[in-house]
DNA sequence: ACCTGAACACCGTTCAAGT
DNA sequence: ACCTGAACACCGTTCAAGT
C-alpha cells in the first residue's frame, strides 16, 4: 500500500480538508488534515510545500469561494455586497485571519478581485491617489467586522458595578444581532461618507 | 534547587515575558517563555493556569500599557486618540488578535476601559441604543488597521499584468507610509460621518 | 510554596524504503 | 510518482519528587 494506483492526494483536496478544518473552528495543521484524509502526515509533502504552501492554498480557494464580482452595479452597491461577503469569510476562517494578512499578496486569482476592485472605484470616479487607501479601508473594515462576528456570544460580562456600559448592555442585543447591526450601521456610515468626500 | 529563597517567577514576571515576545513577533507559548526567563515549563503552571491564564494576563497589561483616559476633551477627539492607540496596540501584537476577540470579556480594567468609552459617548449626546454599535464599530476599525499595520511592507505584488491595481501601486505609497495614510482617512471618515448622523 | 525531571500526547518536517 | 515509517526537534500539560 505504499502507492495506490490512483492518488489519495492532491492540492485540491488538500486545501478542501484545510478549509473544512477551519470553518469548523478546529486547529488545520498538518497532522489535523492528514488525520481527516486517512492518510500519514508525511505524504502531504509530496503535493504541497508544508504549511505555508497549505495556506496559500487556502487563500485561493477562498477567493474562489467568496469572489464578488463586479456586474455594472453602482460602485456603491458594489462595495457593500463586497464587505457583506468579506465579512462572512473572515468570519468563517478567523483562525486565518492573521497568516492571510502577515504574508505578501501574489496569488494570481486574489490579484485580480483586488484588481476588480481598483477599477470599480476609478470608473465610479475616485482619485487615483486615493484609491489605495480606500482598499485598505474595505479590508479593514471586513476583517475587523469578520472578527466582531466570529467573537462569543457575549462580548463583554461585567463583574463589578460599571457607570454605562452595564446598562447599555442590558438593553442592547447580543450575538450574531448585535454584530450584524453593528457591521450594517458601520458599513452604511463608511459608503455614505465616501460619497460625500469622494462625489463627482 | 528545586525551590529558590526568593521566587523566580510571579504572573507579572510571566505575563511581562509574554508580551516582550509577542512584541517581537516571536512565539509566545509556554516553552518560550519558560526558555527565556531560564526556568523549566512545567514551573509556570505555579503560578498561571496554562496558556489560556498567560492570555488573560497579556490582555489585562495590554490595557494598561495602551490605556487612553478620557480627560475632558470633546467625544471625537477622544475618540480619535483611542483609534491611534488600539491601533498600535493590535499592530504590535498581532499574532494576539485572534486569541483577544475569541474569548469573553470579564478583565476588570478591560471592562472599566470600555465603560470610559461607553460614558464619553453616552455624555457626547449618542442615542444609548447606538453606543453598542458605535462600539462595536470602533473596535473593529482597531483590529483591521492594527493587523494593517502589522502586514508585509509590500501587501500586494501582482505577477501578471492588471488593469489598474498594478498603476495605482506603482505611484502609490507602500510600508508604513501606506498604512498611515489609509488608518488616517479611514480615521476621518468614521469620525465624521458619526458627526453628521448623531450631531447633537 | 515553588522549581525540577520524567512522562505523555501532541505538532511540523525530513528522508530512506517500498511499490 | 506517491504513500509509509522512523526519526527529530518542537509543543502544552500533569504530577511525583525534592527542598
Amino acid at each position: 500500500m505504499s502507492r495506490p494506483s490512483t492518488p489519495l492526494l492532491s492540492p485540491e483536496i488538500i486545501g478542501e480538508a484545510a478549509l473544512a478544518l477551519s470553518a469548523a473552528g478546529e486547529p488545520f495543521g498538518v497532522n489535523a488534515i492528514a488525520r481527516r484524509l486517512g492518510v500519514r502526515p508525511s505524504s502531504l509533502y509530496n503535493h504541497v510545500d508544508g504549511m505555508d504552501g497549505i495556506v496559500e492554498l487556502m487563500r485561493g480557494r477562498l477567493v474562489e469561494d467568496y469572489r464578488v464580482e463586479p456586474q455594472g452595479e453602482s460602485w456603491d452597491e458594489y462595495l457593500l455586497a463586497l464587505l457583506r461577503e468579506q465579512r462572512r469569510m473572515y468570519a468563517d476562517h478567523p483562525q486565518l485571519v492573521p497568516l492571510l494578512v502577515g504574508k505578501t499578496i501574489t496569488h494570481p486569482a486574489v490579484i485580480a478581485a483586488y484588481d476588480d476592485l481598483a477599477t470599480v472605484l476609478v470608473e465610479g470616479g475616485f482619485p487615483e491617489g486615493d484609491v489605495l487607501a480606500v482598499i485598505g479601508i474595505l479590508d479593514a473594515f471586513a476583517i475587523g467586522f469578520g472578527l466582531d462576528l466570529a467573537s462569543p456570544e457575549e462580548v463583554w460580562q461585567p463583574g463589578e458595578e460599571t457607570r454605562t456600559l452595564g446598562r447599555i448592555l442590558e438593553n442592547g442585543e447580543r450575538g450574531d444581532a448585535r454584530s450584524d447591526r453593528t457591521f450594517e450601521l458601520g458599513a452604511r456610515l463608511l459608503v455614505d461618507s465616501l460619497r460625500t468626500r469622494f462625489r463627482s
